[in-house]
DNA sequence: TAGATTGTTAATCGATTAACAATC
DNA sequence: TAGATTGTTAATCGATTAACAATC
C-alpha cells in the first residue's frame, strides 16, 4: 500500500466504498464489477478503477472484484485493523450521544474513557465508558494511549484541551468545537465535524436565487 | 447574485468565511485585503477573489474588502436571512444536543419543534422547543411549514421518515443517520453528516504507512 | 474460445493560481 | 500623485473520464 500520493478526493470517497461493500456483503452479493458499484453509488467506474488502484490490484479481468476481498482492503487501507482507541473529552449531550448511541468498533476504534469536570458524571460509567474527571487526563493517558481524541468540549476551552491532548501522544483530534484549532504539530492530523458549516450549506441550496 | 455555475466547491468554503469574518468582525477589524484575510485562512488572494467574484463585487481597489458588508454579504448568499425554519425528527441523545445545545439562529434557522414517539418525551417542551408525536407531523407542518428536517432517527425507518418529510414539503434534509438517503425529487437537497465517514477518514490520516 | 472486465495510459474537464490592467 | 488592491483573463495544475491492450 503506498498512500503517499493519495488526494483528499479519493480518501474521502474510502468510507463510502466502506458502507456499499459491506451493505452489499451483507445482502450476499460475491463479486461486483466496477461498472455495477459505479451505477449502485453514483461514480464512474472509471473513477473507482481509478481511486482503488492507488492501493493496489484487487480485481481480476472478466470478473470484477470479489465483495468480501475487497471489503477487507479497505478496511486494511483505511487503518480499521490497527486497534485504533479513542477518549472522550466533554460529557455534555453531544458527548454523551457518542458515548451511548455511536458505534465506535464499527469504524475500527475503542472507546476507552471520557473525561469531564461536573461531579454528576465523574466516577460513572456510561454504556461501558467510565467518566474521569479531567485533572486525570494526563495519568490516564500515560497509561492507556489514545490514538483520537473527541473535542466535544465548549469553544472557549477548546484550544487548550486540544494542547493537552496532543501533548499526551494523541495522533489525531476528532474535532466538534466549531472552531478552527491551531495545531501545527507535525504529524497531528485534525478532522472537523463542523455542524454550523453543514448546516449553512444547505441553506445555500434551498435558498431560491435571488 | 446568480448562482447557477457556482461549484461545491466554492459553496463549501463559504461558511468559513462566514466564521472568519464574524471573527473579524467581533475583533474590530474594519478592513481586509484579500491577501491578509488568506493567510489567516490558509488560501490563497486569488482564490478568495475568484470565490467571492462568483456573487459580484463586495470590494474596492486599493483598499480591500470592508468586513462590516462582507460579512453581510455572506450571509446574504448563504440564505441565512431568508426565515428559514426547521424540525427535528428524533429527539434520542443527538436530537437533544442539537435542540439544547446547537445554535440554529446563528446559521439563519428557528427550530421550530421537534418530533419522537416516546411518552418520556412528547409533550414535553425542551430547551424551549415544543416535542410532538410523529403522527402529528403532517398535521403540523402543514400549519408550519418547515424548510429543513433534521434527521435523528434510527437507521431502519430513515428512509421512510424521509419521503414523509419531503411530502410535506421540506426544501431540505440534513440527515445524520449514516445511510444514503435515496431521495430523487427535483430540488430537494440532502445534506449529509456522516459521523462515522469522518472518524475514518480520521483512522486513514493516523495509520502508518503498511 | 469468446465475452467480460480489469489496470493503466491518454484526453478532457474543472479548479486553483498567477498575472495584470483598471482604479480607488 | 503613488501605492495598494481589486476583478478578471490567462496559465497551470490536478482530478475525472475515456479508451484500450492485457487477460481471466
Amino acid at each position: 500500500m503506498r498512500k503517499q500520493n493519495v488526494s483528499g478526493a479519493v480518501i474521502r470517497r474510502l468510507p463510502r466504498y466502506y458502507r456499499h461493500l459491506n451493505e452489499l456483503n451483507q445482502a450476499g452479493v460475491v463479486r461486483i464489477s466496477s461498472s455495477a458499484l459505479g451505477k449502485s453509488m453514483g461514480l464512474t467506474a472509471s473513477q473507482i478503477r481509478q481511486d482503488l488502484s492507488c492501493f493496489g490490484e484487487f480485481g481480476q479481468q472478466g470478473y470484477g472484484y470479489n465483495v468480501d476481498n475487497l471489503l477487507n482492503e479497505i478496511v486494511d487501507i483505511l487503518g480499521m485493523n490497527r486497534g485504533h482507541t479513542a477518549v472522550i473529552l466533554g460529557v455534555g449531550n453531544l458527548g454523551r450521544a457518542l458515548i451511548e448511541n455511536f458505534n465506535f468498533g464499527w469504524s475500527g476504534f475503542h472507546l476507552n474513557a471520557a473525561f469531564d469536570v461536573r461531579p454528576e458524571v465523574v466516577g460513572q460509567i456510561m454504556a461501558g465508558t467510565p467518566i474521569f474527571h479531567i485533572d486525570q487526563l494526563e495519568n490516564y493517558l500515560r497509561e492507556h494511549p489514545a490514538s483520537v481524541g473527541v473535542l466535544t468540549v465548549p469553544r472557549s476551552i477548546a484550544e487548550e484541551m486540544a494542547d493537552r491532548l496532543v501533548k499526551s501522544g494523541v495522533k489525531g483530534i476528532w474535532n466538534f468545537t466549531n472552531t478552527e484549532l491551531n495545531i501545527r504539530e507535525e504529524g497531528i492530523f485534525i478532522e472537523n465535524v463542523h455542524f454550523s458549516d453543514s448546516l449553512q450549506t444547505l441553506s445555500y441550496l434551498i435558498s431560491e436565487d435571488a
